[in-house]
DNA sequence: CATCTTTATCGTAATATTGCAATATACCGA
DNA sequence: TCGGTATATTGCAATATTACGATAAAGATG
């Protein structure tokens, strides 16, 4: 028990989840906003912008990779991490579908 | 140690990582599949189209529901869940300005 | 080469999530 | 009122996540 029961459910769904999972904290939502906000990814000062400490802030931009949601070049010595459009496209489109769905939707209940 | 520091955080971003973290689990996925499909909001045959213990699919509802994902009326003896256009609009406008800041990208870096 | 800077990884403690059986609650029909 | 059905809650075990100090790795700089 305690372990997320993956093999049960469709690849889509382990995928759109997985995405979602990252995004699922305040420190990632802030650094995915300050790539926003920055544009030209800049590099490593994201550890500065947030109020958790350099190790943590490292696993947080770990977890955001694996997602796919940003990518990081290797630049001399620093390292430069920008969003990638592939995972936030996934996700973009899932929400869309529902969006989509809710609005032309019978009204008939709830 | 050990627990999320959402104090940290702006509320914005706390409300959007809470909204994601519902989604980010592939039986909650699911289940907002399954509600996207039968559109009218159909009542208490979600346990059956999951692969998960009533308790458990229970608990996964009400995660949605706190999330302000999914909404529901009692409806005599079942429960009518359906999505709720609330928190899905918030995590949706969020991506929208994400792909428009990756669309309109000066495309100078990574 | 020695050292500084930047980022990653390891080890560990605290806390959260997941899943289920058992049980509780609430409404329905006979 | 008494089962029967549908959903929620409780309690617990297994596992995952979060955070951080310490340390490692690798390029930059003197």
């Amino acid at each position: 028990m305690g372990t997320t029961k993956s093999e049960k459910f469709s690849k889509s769904q382990n995928e759109i989840s997985a995405i979602a999972k990252a995004i699922g904290h305040p420190a990632r939502v802030a650094i995915i906003e300050y790539l926003m906000k920055v544009d030209a990814c800049i590099c490593g000062d994201i550890v500065d912008e947030l109020p958790l400490a350099q190790a943590t802030v490292s696993q947080h931009l770990k977890e955001l990779k694996n997602a796919g949601i940003i990518k990081g070049n290797i630049e001399g010595n620093a390292i430069c991490y920008c969003l990638d459009e592939k995972a936030i496209g996934k996700l973009n489109s899932f929400f869309q579908k529902i969006t989509l769905k809710l609005d032309k939707r019978s009204g008939s209940c709830c």
